[in-house]
RNA sequence: GCCUCCAUGGUCAAGCGGUUAAGACGUUGCCCUCUCAAGGCAAAAUCAUGGGUUCGAUUCCCAUUGGAGGUGCCA
């Protein structure tokens, strides 16, 4: 029996949870959940200057609204909190010192200037920049101990073996592997008494048993100085799977300060969740079976395999996030739809005013992203400006002297009808045509035109002058005539 | 600059020494049709470059080029 999968999701709390942070919580949910392991999550804000409030609501919202339930976290509980990191400040130091013992850490009083200054030297002779260890050749621990006592500040650093090779091995990278040499001494422990991410990341992963550690590739060439504390505590490290960025373009990361959207963001302009989490999910990743069907979380947990995922950042492509929007619509129950798009419809048009689900019905296959459909049916509020030049339409074989005298045609024909419905309203029209000469597209066309003022419409002539009324229809129809 | 990593159509990708190099989105054309959408049928489009290894390289190795990440008392 191996040890349970224990996976957890790590952001820090700077904002929105943006698209390759969702990616990144999604693949370490589904890999937890393949093996019937844990998925936790884990507020990293050890940074309090670049902490952003209510963004940690913010991610429990989001990762909740995507389906990413976790089974420990700070708002959940769990054997192994607190879950938030300054919750856990006084872990940090403890284990720190131990290093420092050990002599895989040291004591560092250099100031933030001290370190400017000389790298700003270095780079004047065109070097790399290195810590120099200076603290750690020339302040003892005796000594170390008597200033921190006297309440000088100080950082803990890490003490990186001058020689040697330190590596680590990836699920999908496989074996890593760089020179000590190149490696700095990076602070563990910050003069504000709260470690580094560096140190943070390594004591919580190891206190919390997580056994697969899942993260984007911005930790990849410093994971084998993680590995070298790992072994400095005598610890077991865990199993790494290292994830490539979401991009805008071949250059840039998706970044809300260009406008990209995060994850809210797409909600609200009318994405379903399942259709970005199914987008999202092939974002990097291909199934064994490469056919791609509509998986849900279910089928994305039974599936999930990291051997599918991709070594090269990925460029998210809004046209396929359509798609599969427009897809997961159509497989909306009618009254599911009538649901979402009622508040969208609601902007531009009153809803008691129609036959909303047959509106609905019309709209559904049509639906793209929720956000398009004011745009879709304004013109059932209120007639936009007639352009006569519509009216000319050479597949319809239209012209508006053709238009004008359809109208003529059509317009006794609307009025005698006895009940206004759309199939009523069809054969009343569609009886009459084989008589009058002209064919079915040189008297729908213009009169759909007539009475929308649109080219597009979610639906023909019969079932726009339906949802219009017989009174709006007859009434736009007059002023079409008028103006041919 | 240095270190690590990556490289198949416009995009997401399958492929893991011998294939007519899958599939999806998008694009184009045709069909259907009172418009649009959907649907059906076609089509165009890819192994970054140069060296090796091999009977044979998209596949293995090296270099170049391009790209990403790192090089913080940020994560």
């Amino acid at each position: 029996m191996s040890t349970p999968v224990r996976t957890r999701f790590a952001p820090s709390p700077t904002g929105y949870l943006h698209l390759g942070g969702l990616r990144t919580a999604l693949y370490t949910y589904l890999y937890a959940k393949k093996h019937n392991g844990t998925f936790i999550l884990r507020i990293e804000d050890t940074d309090q200057e670049r902490e952003v409030p209510g963004a940690v609501e913010l991610i429990y919202k989001s990762m909740r609204q995507a389906g990413l339930l976790y089974d420990e976290g700070p708002d959940v509980g769990g054997d192994y909190g607190p879950y938030i990191q300054t919750q856990r400040r006084d872990i940090y130091p403890k284990y720190a010192w131990e290093l420092v013992e050990r002599g895989g850490a040291y004591c560092c009083f250099c100031t933030k200037e001290d370190i400017e200054r000389k790298r700003k030297e270095a780079e004047a002779r065109g070097e790399t920049y290195k810590y120099d260890k200076h603290c750690l050749h020339n302040v003892p621990l005796e000594e170390a101990k008597r200033r921190i006592a006297a309440g000088e500040p100080y950082v803990i650093r890490q003490n990186v073996p001058t020689t040697g090779k330190a590596s680590f091995d990836d699920m999908l990278y496989g074996h890593v592997e760089v020179d000590c040499d190149t490696l700095d001494d990076n602070v563990l422990i910050k003069a504000d008494g709260l470690p580094t991410y560096n140190f943070a990341n390594v004591i919580d992963d190891h206190l919390m048993a997580i056994t697969h550690v899942t993260r984007g590739t911005e930790y990849l060439s410093s994971a084998p100085k993680y590995n070298l504390l790992y072994e400095a505590f005598g610890w077991t490290p865990p199993v790494y799977m290292h994830l490539t960025p979401v991009m805008k373009d071949a250059t840039r990361k998706l970044s809300k300060r260009y406008g990209d959207p995060s994850f809210e963001d797409l909600l609200a302009q009318g994405y379903l969740k399942e259709a970005i989490i199914n987008f999202i999910a092939l974002l990097g990743w291909a199934p064994k079976d490469t056919t791609e069907e509509f998986f849900s979380m279910d089928d994305l947990i039974r599936l999930f395999d990291a051997d599918g995922l991709s070594k090269s950042p990925a460029i998210f492509n809004t046209e396929k996030l359509n798609w599969f929007n427009a897809e997961y619509v159509r497989r909306m129950s009618p009254e599911a739809y009538e649901a979402a798009a009622r508040p969208w419809l609601a902007q531009v048009l009153d809803p008691e005013r129609f036959d909303l689900s047959r509106l609905c019905e019309l709209l559904q296959g049509r639906t793209e992203v929720f956000n398009q459909l004011p745009g879709m049916v304004d013109f059932l509020a209120k007639m936009p400006p007639l352009d006569t030049e519509l009216f000319v339409h050479k597949k319809s074989k239209c012209t508006q002297e053709i238009a004008k005298e359809a109208l003529a045609f059509v317009r006794p024909l609307l009025v005698a009808v006895p009940e206004w419905t759309e199939s009523a309203l069809h054969d009343a029209v569609m009886e009459a045509i084989p008589a009058s000469g002209m064919k079915n597209s040189q008297v729908l066309w213009p009169l759909r035109i007539a009475i929308t003022g649109r080219a597009a419409t979610p639906g023909g002539a019969f079932e726009m002058a339906y949802l219009l009324g017989r009174e709006e229809t007859l009434a736009r129809l007059d002023a079409a005539m008028a103006a041919l």
